[in-house]
RNA sequence: GGAGAGGUUCCCGAGUGGCCAAAGGGAUCAGACUGUAAAUCUGACGGCACUGCCUUCGAUGGUUCGAAUCCGUCCCUCUCCA
């Protein structure tokens, strides 16, 4: 019996509505810390905390789910004092969904690190030796208590040659298969991960290697690695339609809003990104009219909000030069309203494509977000 | 009044004869960031007709092929003793 099977009485998605003039698509997913109204952007909290926010500021935000990582909680403060304490959801305060990444993303992205059939190598930054494994990533995930796991895989660098595409998604379907045998607990989902770089029939051979472990949910992964939006436009574009249209279909690490739009064009349902928090504290906020730094000399006497059309509680309640000011003077709560502000904005965006799909204005959503979006830059 | 220490590019602060337009911070300005080793990182930061030239290391006058660095004089700060 499959993991979707086991586990349907604890992980469901329905399929809405599809918008009729595009690939577009509005959802539910129930899982069992509660219902994520699709499409879904999560904001990510890599060591169990959404950098600069508390979690009940992500509460009245109303964010449905947020992402969380193997890798890093796993070195602190360890999965299984975790477990201890009750599972990510009661140790971090967080009673909403959370879905896991495997470790993946670490085996592209950290440097000191080494690959086989076993799993990865990496080298911590105290010289200590972290082995992580589709068992052990699925273990730690399994201490946390996630409601969506993902599983391990190796997210392909690019560019890769065809050879080494087909070897490493091999081995990651091998993995995946050991994945699924290590899943013991039936409320807890696997995710599976498409790759295959740029290639499009190594795409579609994952696609069809993944369905036929009927798993409750899809991802593309290895995407925005470097390859640039045009390439990933076209991967999504070519494999989303592929994905079974009955789970939910999940972009990894995806994206700018420019990014967002784009895959929820093509039929994706979720998404994860550490642009919002991450620009955020570096002082880039995002608005209906483009991107703006915060820090430029031009907003030192700017008495608006962040983004008039925005009801977060930082554009309700401060303006642009207090927020300037903050950063000038690094102080904390400069991060935090940014970071209030990104998330806000994200949040908004997803309801508001939401909206557009179910009563199939997608299109119109879309070309007038990207037409506002992009005044700002032509302004100038 | 006596003894001592010191004045360096926006600020702090290295530099005691050439490799010095002058280390390193800070401030400032700009950029980057896509399943987070990030409240982080990178670049610019005297001027220009810019593989070179000009101005700058309290002021001024010297020594020297060559001075922020050595010498004279002056101005100013700080510490201690009276």
């Amino acid at each position: 019996m499959s993991i979707q099977e086991q586990n349907k009485d604890f992980f469901k998605f329905k399929l809405i509505h599809k918008d009729k003039n595009s690939n577009a698509r509005a959802g539910e997913i129930t899982t069992p810390h509660g219902i994520i109204k699709t499409p879904v952007f999560m904001p990510v909290g890599t060591h169990g905390t959404i950098k600069a926010l508390q979690t009940k500021e992500l509460l009245e935000m109303n964010i449905e789910i947020i992402l969380s990582n193997t890798y890093h909680l796993h070195l602190s403060p360890t999965s299984e004092l975790i477990k201890k304490a009750g599972g990510l959801h009661k140790f971090m305060g967080w009673p909403r969904p959370i879905l896991t990444d495997s470790g993946g993303f670490q085996v592209f992205s950290l440097q000191k690190k080494s690959i086989n059939e076993e799993g990865a190598a990496f080298l911590d930054q105290d010289g200590k030796n972290i082995m992580l494994s589709p068992e052990t990533s699925i273990n730690i995930q399994q201490n946390l208590g996630s409601d969506i796991m993902m599983a391990f895989d190796e997210c392909i660098p690019y560019p890769a040659t065809r050879n080494y595409v087909e070897q490493s998604i091999k081995r990651t379907h091998r993995w995946l298969d050991r994945c699924i045998a290590s899943w013991t607990n039936p409320q807890q989902s696997i995710f599976g991960i498409i790759q295959g770089s740029t290639y499009d029939d190594y795409r579609a051979l994952c696609v069809k290697e993944l369905t036929d472990r009927d798993l409750p949910g899809y991802a593309i992964g290895g995407v925005s690695v470097g390859e640039g939006p045009d390439l990933m436009e076209r991967i999504v574009s070519y494999t989303a339609p592929l994905m079974p249209t009955n789970r939910p279909r999940y972009v990894m690490g995806v994206g700018n809003p420019e990014d967002l739009v784009m895959i929820w064009d093509h039929g994706i349902d979720m998404s994860d990104c550490i642009i919002p928090t991450k620009f955020a504290r570096g002082g880039t906020l995002f608005t209906s009219r483009g991107k703006i730094r915060i820090k430029h000399r031009n907003y030192r006497r700017d008495f608006f909000p962040i983004d008039p059309n925005c009801n977060c509680y930082a554009c309700k309640n401060f303006t642009r030069a207090y927020i300037k000011h903050l950063f000038d003077s690094n102080e904390i709560l400069g991060a935090i309203l940014a970071t209030t502000h990104n998330i806000a904005f994200y949040k908004k965006m997803a309801e508001d494509a939401r909206e557009a799909i179910l009563s199939d204005r997608f299109v119109e959503f879309k070309r007038n977000f990207l037409e506002n979006y992009n005044k700002n830059q032509s302004e100038k």
